[in-house]
DNA sequence: CGTTCTATTGACGGAGCTCAAGGTCTGTGG
DNA sequence: CCACAGACCTTGAGCTCCGTCAATAGAACG
């Protein structure tokens, strides 16, 4: 079932100024060591886990990107996220003991898995990491705020400058350009997300393109006026 | 600055089943109390915390209604929770150490407060009480993947029924009728919570009423039919 | 090289928004 | 007790943004 395993360390991991370690000094992250397992390959459009699956581990992202989504009764999807190297997944199946979302790799991915009654054992031990922890969880709260914001509020073209504004953010916060980015999700996932059906999108990205905002081609987009992005999303102009 | 506070104790609490204290034994109780510093009183229309606040506490409800909100830099509103006895606000202030959203009684109300210092330090003595308060944080988290689903798949109707079922589970887990209700907002508040104009709710509460599925006149609402607000939940009918 | 998945674009329609006009309830002061 | 103001709610008419349906084309993959 579980695909082949590594022993690994946080201490030497190349992620801990973004991951579980921040805060932690050197002789802490020694310590921090026994809360990752292992880690876990997941594949390309596979599973990390799914909506129901017993939880038992939180999941820090080494490589890849995932997409959570949940889904009504009736079948419709809902992504809730997208999620990049050091970002945490799982959280949500702590209240039940399950997972409430599908955690769904959107490519080839790699993941640290941290049994949960690890990462409670150590954070009694280390202030800095139950902190860390408390922070990790608050932080998803106040991001889920801010997309309901976006959902209940906004047009199209506000939503899909939030999202390509907070999309360069975090990967120029990994190093990557700020101004050019490669989409790793499908129109109809961006729409998801947003609440806008795939055509939306691509009429919008369009659109954007002939004002000259941006340049798109397929999942590639270039940023050329960030600052008219920031505009539209502050709801201050549109670009029709 | 600070209203009248008054000491008080979780061990003789009546809403220790629903609140903090759940799952912990009557020993534990008695060193529990040491995390509510003091009540507060909030009186309907005032701010228990205000976006940009510096956050040092979180607020057990102890009585009244509260609803939380964002706002977009433009200044439009989101509403973004509506809270009740014995739930949680101030989750969102953890990870900047400060507050992200208003908190608003919207009737007479009293909160505990609890300095985080000491919900951190009595969490690492107490198991326990540490996977109540990840429990309550996750519970937020999945709340709101139940919101983003509705505000990003659902139509009015689905997302009225949404809200009244959710109120009258909540309302009847703490011994309040399943079948009647006030509403301690507006049809404003039930709207910018849902992603919905005020003149949409309204149509809709008299679409429902028309169909005969529930009795409103102003803020009191009878459920006549609750069979049929969860149909329309789960996508399965309409009532025009 | 064909199959499948994905993206773009157009035409049309509808759910919900906007604007507007009354109606109802609550509290306050005469 | 009544009059009045202000907040809240209801209902109608018209409009708009986005969804739906459809056709085409381009990329990816075996």
């Amino acid at each position: 079932m579980t695909p082949a395993t590594i022993k690994v360390a946080c201490s030497n991991c190349n992620l801990r100024e973004l991951c579980m370690p921040v805060g932690m000094d050197a002789d802490d992250l020694q310590r921090l060591d026994v809360l990752v397992a292992n880690r876990r390959k997941v594949l390309r459009g596979d599973r990390l886990f799914h909506a129901g699956d017993t939880f038992t581990s939180l999941y820090a992202i080494r490589t890849g990107f995932f997409k959570t989504s949940v889904a009504s009764e009736d079948g419709r999807e809902q992504v809730t996220g997208f999620q990049m190297a050091g970002e945490i997944l799982g959280l949500d199946g702590i209240v039940h003991d399950r997972h409430d979302c599908d955690a769904i790799a959107l490519e080839d991915a790699e993941v640290c898995v941290m049994p949960f009654v690890q990462v409670e054992s150590l954070s009694r031990e280390f202030p800095v990491l139950q902190r860390h922890v408390h922070k990790i969880m608050s932080r998803e709260i106040v991001r889920e705020n801010g997309v309901m914001l976006l959902l209940g509020n906004m047009r199209a073209e506000e939503r899909l400058a939030a999202f390509l504004l907070n999309l360069t953010q975090r990967l120029s916060v990994r190093g990557f350009s700020r101004s050019q980015l490669v989409l790793r999700m499908t129109r109809e996932e961006i729409g998801s997300y947003l609440g806008l059906k795939l055509e939306t999108v691509s009429r919008t990205f369009s659109r954007f393109s002939e004002a000259g905002i941006i340049e798109v081609k397929q999942r590639q987009v270039k940023i050329l006026q960030p600052d008219m992005l920031n505009q539209i999303f502050n709801g201050a102009a549109s670009c029709g």
